[in-house]
DNA sequence: AAGGCTCTCAACCGCGCTGGA
DNA sequence: TTCCAGCGCGGTTGAGAGCCT
């Protein structure tokens, strides 16, 4: 999801200079970053928008990099084992994402950043109504240790539903599988076509990220 | 079946830091 | 030393998808 945030298109009417591009980007403009940054590699992201010629801001450009288009960003469900790490560095450094992800190969900074809100604020909900031990735990700097990695499965929320089985059911494995349905269509739309990767594009940018999916979860319990 | 609610996550925004002029 | 542009980081937003009633 979240592909459909305000588009302020470039072209509309009459000025001169197309106004800055915001919003998802296309697979053409995904196209374009990747070859370019292949080719001439990344920093200098405000330079590197203008000469690949593409409509936007140098952040917009490092960003959609870093978190998507990197050959060895790793996409899918997070790990046990990153689970624990992330809630032991969290507990540590405190919401110091970049920090954090260094120590998480492939993972981004948003991706660790979101993972962590959404617990919160689930855990917050629980707590709320609940007042367990558990919500405190979770943010707690000294909660976890090893040993709690083999805590029990299948904790239902409070919802009634396990929480990464909605995760493992709506995430793809591979970076671009759910994501070229979410493309903007723009001009002819031909470029949205699966065949458009290959130029350009390393090759493991078209590999599904492997997916320890079996017996998953079981630390809802932090 | 339909409407509302919740969750997820890509992307934007604002601020602070850094390095060069 | 000061100013400014670029970059990186953390926080926040909002649309889409799935779930629930």
């Amino acid at each position: 999801g979240g592909e459909g945030r305000t588009m302020q298109c470039a072209a509309d009417g009459g000025g001169a200079e197309p106004a800055v591009r915001k919003g998802p980007w296309t697979m053409e403009e995904d196209l374009v970053l990747a070859n370019y940054v292949a080719a001439n590699g990344e920093g200098a992201w405000n330079s590197l928008a203008r000469a690949a010629g593409l409509n936007r801001t140098g952040k917009s450009c490092r960003l959609r990099w870093l978190n998507y288009l990197r050959p060895d960003v790793r996409r899918g469900n997070i790990t046990p084992e990153e689970h624990l790490l992330i809630v032991d560095l969290q507990g540590r450094w405190g919401n110091r994402w970049s920090k954090i992800v260094r120590h998480l190969p492939g993972r981004t900074d948003n991706e660790i950043k979101n993972f962590w809100r959404t617990k919160i604020q689930k855990k917050r909900r629980a707590g709320a109504t609940a007042s367990d031990s558990a919500g405190c735990q979770l943010l707690s700097s000294t909660a976890v240790t090893e040993s709690q990695s083999s805590s029990s499965n299948s904790v239902v929320r409070p919802g009634g539903m396990p929480h990464y089985d909605v995760v493992a059911a709506t995430t793809q494995p591979g970076g671009w599988g759910d994501h070229q349905l979410g493309y903007a269509v723009q001009g002819g739309g031909d470029a949205a076509c699966a065949g458009g990767m290959d130029g350009g594009v390393p090759p493991e940018f078209l590999q599904a990220a492997a997916v320890a999916a079996d017996n998953f979860w079981g630390l809802e319990e932090f």
